[in-house]
DNA sequence: TATTGTTATACTCTATAACTATA
DNA sequence: TATAGTTATAGAGTATAACAATA
């Protein structure tokens, strides 16, 4: 060859490959909830109280959200009527952090807006393609995760 | 079952998790140039720099990066020695950006830890999966980019 | 002394607008 | 008038530390 190789821009790496897909996802997503005046954080944390009522540290420990920022989402959740904070009667340090009806209509609006923001992400990708893609990313996030294993966080009263 | 399905968290979704994986692929590609002194933002400008001389309004139309932004990546390159800018003789209003010696070394480093950041990142699939990963993850991709197809952007001397 | 939630602060990133010099 | 590069500035987002209440 006369010297100058094909040149390998990051770009072309599968790893960058990842982080430029999931820009696209990100902005879609939150796009997806603009209709319903929310944002993707606050989906996850409502995800995280459909089926249990959690204290905030344990809401942080779940979604791995900063407890400075969990204070602002929740602010947010309330005033929007879709969440409600109370003292634990068991530790009066905690507040009981709870979902409401409203918050559970917001979440299932949401998640619905969230698949179809996600249908169309993955619209060149045919059906037995698309899990395989999520059969290959589940294997590659829970190999992250076995290093760093959670402490069980349990439900409040 | 007696009710209460089971819960869908977003965290489940496959476009939540590429954004999860790439929430792990950037932090590690971060990490693997700390020892050289570089980010990847800057490695992909020496990527483009790698065969041509552009202008700063090119690189940012390649990279995507706001020109405000690029104003303060040139600076931190020709700081290092990777780049040089003069002005273009032919427009007096371009400046002429070139990676030096230094730069092209420092780029060659920089993708040999970046690659060994991916192969760490892509460990848990087997060689013929990364391909099945990387095929998916371009399809997603090219298909996004067909809709905005981007001007072609000259060299400059 | 440690933990829970809160507030205040600082720091980074990004986006916008304004300015200059050239065309 | 429009473009290339630069600078200044404001906003959002994030991280840190300090604080009050409780354990």
């Amino acid at each position: 060859m006369t010297s100058r190789a094909r040149i390998e821009h990051m770009d072309d790496h599968t790893g960058y490959l990842i982080i430029k897909v999931a820009g696209m996802a990100v902005p879609a997503f939150e796009r997806a909830l603009v209709p319903l005046g929310l944002n993707t954080r606050q989906v996850r944390v409502l995800g995280f109280l459909h089926g249990e009522s959690l204290s905030q540290a344990e809401l942080c420990a779940r979604t791995g959200l900063d407890r400075t920022t969990m204070v602002a989402v929740l602010d947010e959740l309330e005033q929007l009527g879709h969440a409600t904070r109370e003292r634990s009667k068991s530790d009066r340090r905690k507040h009981v952090v709870r979902i409401t009806r409203n918050g559970k209509a917001a979440y299932a609006k949401a998640t619905k807006k969230l698949l179809r923001a996600q249908e169309e992400l993955l619209q060149p990708l045919a059906p037995a393609e698309r899990a395989q893609l999520h059969t290959l990313l589940s294997r590659l996030f829970d190999a992250s995760q076995a290093c760093a294993p959670e402490p069980a966080a349990e439900a409040v009263s």
